[in-house]
RNA sequence: GGAGGGAUGGCAGAGCGGCCGAAUGCGAGGCUCUUGAAAAGCCUUGGGAGUGCAAGCUCCCCGUGGGUUCAAAUCCCACUCCCUCCGCCA
């Protein structure tokens, strides 16, 4: 969440910079007033608090002194002063409630650079490379789906039989093009990262932190039987690992990757990119994340978007990067730029990475902060993460754009040594 | 799933309902001594919040949440996590 104090000391401008994601000023308002209120109750609280310690200990002395039926006065007014204290402390644990609620609500402020804009028609697309309309032959204008069955890789029907529709199989070589993009994410970026196999059910907590709750409960699966969520992307695991710790600061910036399926109950996207692998409940990714120092964040936000279009690249595929407007921009979100690939099949721009720079938002909520090496107080962090590479939409891209013109797919080379040597998808499997 | 045991500061480890935000040891930092180092000695060493220009003052935190009490690390209840044993199991 965002530090209350700016609600104290900046409530213009954080109006402001919240009317760029399109938060009502209300809103913020509210949450500044419940702060407030908060602050004048608690006040009063800490004061009695005192009172009832100051007379607790009368007693205590008088009754040192003099045997146990002393300290009769002093006892009385504590215990009204007791009573009050309950009473206030009662009103405090709602207000209380409340305003950790709106401050849960309220979404990251924008970083600066962020372009303005009321939805993602606005978003900037900031470069196009290797797309040419052009250059596709008919054979590399059948959708996945329709290669999918034909090569009996992908079996939408199947997948739906057992978990119902959006639930995609892979089959055969599929399924093992599916587990060789996971290897390429993985190694390419393991010179700097450390490969994490988190558990992929939460605690509420978990969700919390990175901002996805409680805002957004419905787009996530939840097991009510144990209380625990399905992780929407491994981000959550692997920003809730450092949850209140202080990290010392030489351990900054902290690079974690892994790979996990992510689950996404898709709620408010029903009947929409519903055909084949375009939007699915269940996925594999592999995310690489930071933990790292405020002057830090900028350049390892480069750094991760040079990577995710790294794998992308590997496998050449025609790409775009698009800078999030502001109208755009998910809660915890300060800057974002997503990546998509050209699927020719479906002549579609496929979004395969968001890579997101969260400032404070997120470490604040989770309480990740660090001890600076020259001393002085402890810092929340920032955070930051990207999909290196999230398979269903990439798998969907590249079996379109390396169709032949007999049916077959011939492989990228960064690819065969994922594929048992295989250099083509040949449809010849067994069932 | 059953039976026990445990959770205290960076770590280890005390703690009688009031004098305990917490002994002691280790670790870490600073200083003194020393040509330098070691040893020794002295001092410092948790997180969070409020208020104040500041020095400061006040409050909260002994796994988490409730309760009892004038007063809770200490008593009671619930939950979470860890350990040991039994059972089951990839």
């Amino acid at each position: 969440m965002i530090d209350v104090r700016r609600l104290r000391t900046d409530l213009e401008a954080t109006e402001a910079a919240l009317a760029r994601k399109r938060v009502p000023a209300e809103e913020v308002r509210r949450a500044a007033k419940l702060d407030s209120q908060h602050r004048q109750l608690a006040t009063k609280a800490e004061e009695m608090r005192s009172r009832v310690k100051a007379l607790s200990k009368q007693v205590g002395d008088a009754m040192r002194a003099g045997g146990t039926g002393q300290g009769g006065t002093a006892r009385e007014e504590s215990r009204r002063a007791g009573d009050e204290l309950a009473a206030l402390e009662q009103q405090i644990s709602v207000v209380e409630a409340q305003l950790r609620d709106a401050m849960l609500r309220l979404p990251n402020l924008p970083s600066q650079d962020a372009p303005d804009g009321a939805s993602e028609k606005d978003n900037v697309v900031i470069r196009t490379v290797g797309y040419d309309p052009d250059r596709y032959g008919p054979h590399q204008r059948s959708p996945h789906w329709e290669i999918g069955t034909e090569l009996q890789i992908l079996d939408l029907e199947r997948g739906a039989k057992i978990s119902g529709s959006m639930f995609p199989l892979f089959r055969g070589q599929g399924a093992t093009l599916v587990r060789a993009h996971c290897q390429l994410a993985l190694d390419r970026n393991s010179d700097a990262f450390t490969e994490v196999r988190p558990p992929t059910l939460v605690r509420t907590a978990a969700l919390e932190a990175v901002g996805q709750l409680p805002k957004f409960a419905d787009d996530a699966y939840h097991l009510e039987r144990d209380d625990l969520w399905a992780i929407p992307t491994a981000e959550v695991p692997l920003t809730s690992m450092r949850a209140n710790e202080i990290i010392p600061e030489e351990e900054l910036p902290v690079r974690l990757m892994a790979y996990t399926p992510c689950y996404r109950r898709e709620a408010g996207a029903a009947g929409r990119d519903t055909r084949g692998l375009l939007r699915v409940h269940e996925f594999d990714k592999v995310e690489i994340l930071a933990i790292c120092r405020r002057d830090q964040a900028q350049a390892l936000h480069a750094e991760l978007l040079d990577r995710a279009v790294g794998s992308v690249t590997a496998l050449g595929l025609p790409y775009r990067v698009l800078d999030i407007c502001t109208g755009d921009l998910g809660q915890s979100h300060a800057r974002q730029f997503d990546i998509e690939v050209y699927a020719p099949g479906c002549d579609m721009w496929l979004e395969v990475s968001s890579v997101s720079w969260f400032s404070d938002y997120q470490a604040r909520r989770a309480a990740i902060r660090y001890r600076p090496a020259g001393g002085g107080p402890v810092q929340i962090c920032d955070t930051l993460n990207g999909s290196a590479l999230a398979v269903p939409r990439i798998w969907a891209a590249l079996v379109e754009t390396y169709r032949q013109s007999d049916g077959t797919i011939e492989l990228p080379s960064c690819l065969h040594s994922y594929l048992r040597g295989s250099t083509s998808i040949t449809g010849s499997v067994r069932s």
